[in-house]
DNA sequence: GCAAAAATGAACAGATCGGTACACTTTGTC
DNA sequence: GACAAAGTGTACCGATCTGTTCATTTTTGC
């Protein structure tokens, strides 16, 4: 079966938000780019927000899905896989519709902590902290949840680069130090 | 002689616009927040982007005297100053007003490479990578550029993970990670 | 103290914002 | 094929957006 009306509207919203921001696309904007009636959209959602709210968790299972196979597939063991991301990063980043990390945008237009969407941003973090956290452990890091979080780090600032300076070396400058700091913590 | 109204408007916004985002701060709001009518604000500057921009310069001069001065006090040698930065990091995201790298929400709000608002963002970051590089080449790295590009990674994904998650051990895991990064490269 | 410059307040323009009302058409299902 | 659900187009609401106009008041320099 076909994805639902508001698949449709979910995942095209998604694409206008992250090509243009969040406060910078207007509903009437979304009816263009969508094809998909304002009267419609308010069916689906209640307000904007809501709507920006779905766009932002289908986000977070896409690139969350997209980013551990990638990193499954560029890389056998967990150390590994944990250097593949920045791999997986780079190949992002020089698509040609990459604009930098959708949460962050998220987070610094809806700034107070409180806010759901800033909250669901945040949410998406700690995923990816849980899961190279897992990855830590299983290499054998004495303290996986601190390694993750530098690993983590760097996966941020390598992403900002790109996108503020369009730096092209940036993730391999962090898989560089990212290589440094496995192999200063890791046995092996 | 006292500021003029020129810079105590560029300064009051400044503040308004870190405070709020800049798409979210209208013309209006200003009037209120900074005291001062808008038609005077207009006499100033052409447009909003112009303020913006007025704004940007403020805070790239500002935030690197600061950030060079607090570097340079709490560190003796290139190494040392380095790893300082870290910690006048974690100072500044420990003050209550603090919402991440101002420079970070330009570049997201305002997309597009060749926009002047984003321009200037990504000056402002090539300005601290140059610094970073001095100090990286004072201290005997044997690649500064590189060296430096890793640090400033790290402090963006520092910076980052404070902002979006409220993660108050971000600039102290980045220290780490950059204690090891500069152990490994450089002669001691 | 006087003239020029700077700043003010308030009203206004035209566009756009998020969101709603309503009558109409398409779609899917039994 | 009928009926209900879902989707559409358009016009509209009040609020807000950037930016302007203009007459008045305040500040400044000589």
């Amino acid at each position: 079966m076909r994805a639902t009306k508001r698949e449709e509207l979910v995942g095209k919203a998604l694409l206008a938000f992250y090509a243009h921001g969040f406060h910078a696309t207007g509903m009437d904007r979304l009816v263009v780019e969508t094809g998909i009636s304002k009267t419609s959209m308010y069916k689906h959602f209640r307000s904007k927000d809501d709507l920006i709210l779905a766009a932002i968790q289908l986000r977070d299972t896409q690139f969350r899905d997209w980013l551990f196979r990638r990193m499954k597939a560029l890389g056998g063991t967990p150390r590994e896989q944990l250097l593949a991301m920045f791999d997986a990063l780079g190949e992002w980043c020089d698509e040609p519709g990459f604009r930098g990390c959708l949460f962050v945008k998220a987070a610094s237009e809806f700034q107070e902590p409180d806010h759901p969407i800033h909250i669901q941003a945040a949410a998406h973090k700690a995923q990816l902290l849980g899961h190279l956290s897992e990855l830590a452990a299983l290499a054998g890091a004495a303290e996986p949840k601190a390694l993750a979080r530098q690993l983590l780090i760097l996966k941020e600032g390598a992403i900002v680069t790109a996108q503020v300076e369009g730096c092209r070396e940036a993730t391999a400058q962090a898989k560089a130090a990212a290589t440094i700091l496995l192999d200063q913590v890791l046995a092996h």
